[in-house]
RNA sequence: GACCCGGUAGCUCAGCUGGCAGAGCAACUGACUUUUAAUCAGUAGGUCCUGGGUUCGAUUCCCAGCCGGGUCACCA
């Protein structure tokens, strides 16, 4: 015998007096005609036309889901299953289910599988009922369910649960054990599910096509980061998965493919925090012949859009606040913000005095920046935790974007803009460049760093300026961290509470 | 990577200054045919994260490690 703790051993034990009594526990299918809440729903509707029959009975139904709930009279028991539209009270009889039937009940536990026919009737307290005429397991549990106990505050109506699941780590680990007992977790993910679909159908809307596009790459790029780095053993080459989506979506534009987006699982090989798991889902996309201005006002329609169609409202709590969001949304120009929270125009200071400010506010990890890397740091610094209602900052330093396109008005900068809702920057966008000899000198920039130490720094893509070579139109384009869009839209605070399986260290 | 907090029954947690390991819920046995945190009576259940050390004796103190959470750093 295995060396099982108790509450397994009992499981293990009633699974065996099933098979003995010659009851399958894992049964092979099932035939539902309601699901929970519609069950309850055609019941008050025959109530509502006044076609109960004598004994106060709606409708016929049969249901199946788990067992949440077990309270046990004797010769009758009242249990709770929930499938995937609620939970609905199914109520055992002897007299109306005959003794085996009955009898079975004993070996059922919180947790199981059940499918239940019966009619539906309203119970003493008021609950729309199953009252059951038949039952039949459908799937033995072995391993008890972390279920607290579930109370309905009388006054408000709310849910309260006593001696839940609340540890974190085991949550994480087991996510089907956590959407099992979490009917809240599992409503957190069909949003995530409808905001994802709401984007699709929106971007569809606007004529855009959605492509696929590499996972394993031979060289990376189109963000600044380390990647996961792996061997094509066949091919006796080495295959990177993709950072980022940007130069394979660009090189459809050069195609003719002249709005195309793609939604992506891109892997980032850092450190994991509230906000970064190494996988993590992007949105990108590219519209031939606009510019970063028509982004914005693209990205502000979307997220309207989603707001509107997923969450049906326009207040959302982000970084702390109460967020209302209205278009436009407010534009800062990188420079002009840090101007503004230094007091100082920031094109009028030296580099040594950009640096002695940042060293003044104690940033750390200066290393060698450079005018671009102080600048954004100061910025980070100073500027960015006060973004909570949605602001596009606009207008970085070149060497910051060496994919993007000078500005047209100031060749120190480029038209970029990243928006922040929240305080969490959740989008990114260009003016792409689509100049090949500059592309070209911004990458050997990138390899100057590269050489310098900076592993985090591009490197040369020949193939993509021979793509731009062939000439790629004006284009503005759009990366979006869907993972923090989720974050922002549902409230969550944890990265890993948008992501079903976050990564985790091995158990052992 | 640094710092702080945590890891004890299936779950949620208590365990004082080192002295036989505790509760609630879940489980098990019994009672109960309209209950809903059902109720009542009884029973069982432990690698106290791991490995060392100190001690007559360690869940407790010390050291090292593992795993998680948080903060910071990194990640434009």
């Amino acid at each position: 015998m295995e060396d099982l703790s108790q509450v397994l051993r009992h499981r293990r034990e009633k699974l065996a007096a099933l098979r003995e009594r010659g009851v399958e526990p894992f049964a092979y299918n099932f035939d539902p005609t309601a699901s929970s809440l519609d069950a309850i729903a055609g019941f008050e509707a025959d109530e509502a036309a006044e076609g109960l029959s004598e004994a106060g009975h709606g409708t016929s139904v049969r249901v199946a889901g788990r067992i949440v709930g077990w309270r046990d009279m004797g010769k009758s028991v009242f249990a709770h299953i929930e499938d995937r539209a609620g939970r609905v009270q199914i109520y055992f009889k002897k007299n109306a289910l005959g003794d085996d039937s009955f009898d079975l009940l004993g070996l059922v536990d919180l947790g199981d599988w059940i499918g239940t026919e019966g009619g539906t009737f309203r119970t003493r307290t008021g609950e729309v009922t199953v009252h059951a005429q038949s039952w039949t397991l459908l799937t033995k549990s072995l391993r008890p369910l972390p279920f607290g106990k579930v109370e309905t505050d009388p006054d408000t109506g709310e849910r309260i649960v006593h001696s839940g699941f609340t540890d974190q780590e085991t949550r994480y680990r087991q996510r089907y054990a956590d959407l099992a007992v979490h009917p809240e977790v599992r409503e957190a993910f069909r949003t995530r599910s409808k905001i994802i679909t709401a984007l699709r159908r929106f971007l569809d809307n606007e004529g855009f096509l959605e492509v696929e596009t590499p996972v394993l790459q031979p060289l990376y790029g189109g963000a600044s980061a380390k990647p996961f780095v792996t061997t094509h053993h066949a091919l006796d080459q080495t295959m990177y998965l993709r950072i980022a989506d940007e130069l394979y979506l660009k090189r459809l534009i050069v195609g003719g493919l002249d709005r195309v987006y793609e939604i992506s699982k891109d892997f980032r090989n850092e450190g994991l925090s509230r906000v970064h798991n190494p996988e993590f889902t992007m949105l990108e996309w590219y519209q031939a012949f606009s510019d970063y201005e028509d982004q914005m006002a693209l990205v502000e329609r979307m997220v309207l859009f989603v707001l509107d169609e997923v969450i049906g409202s326009r207040t959302i709590r982000a970084g702390g606040e109460d967020v209302t969001v209205s278009t436009p949304f407010r534009r800062l120009g990188l420079i002009d913000g840090l101007s503004q929270a230094l007091g100082t125009d920031v094109h009028e200071m030296t580099d040594a005095a950009l640096r002695a400010k940042a060293e003044e506010l104690k940033v750390p990890d200066l290393g060698g920046a450079g005018r671009g890397k102080l600048v954004d740091k100061l910025f980070g610094e100073l500027v960015e935790p006060g973004l909570i209602q949605p602001t596009f900052v606009i207008d970085h330093p070149k060497e910051l974007s060496p994919l993007a396109k000078p500005h047209r008005n100031d060749s120190r900068l480029t038209e970029r803009f990243e928006l922040y809702i929240g305080g969490a920057e959740i989008f990114n966008a260009f003016s792409e460049l689509n100049d090949p000899i500059d592309q070209r000198q911004r990458f050997e920039g990138q390899a100057a760093l590269r050489a310098a130490g900076d592993d985090e720094a591009q490197p040369i893509d020949d193939d993509y300026i021979r793509a731009l070579e062939y000439g790629m139109p004006p284009t503005g384009g759009v990366g979006m961290g869907v993972d923090r869009f989720v974050m922002m839209l549902t409230g969550q605070t944890s990265i890993r509470d948008v992501i079903l399986f976050p990564i985790l260290r091995t158990e052992e």
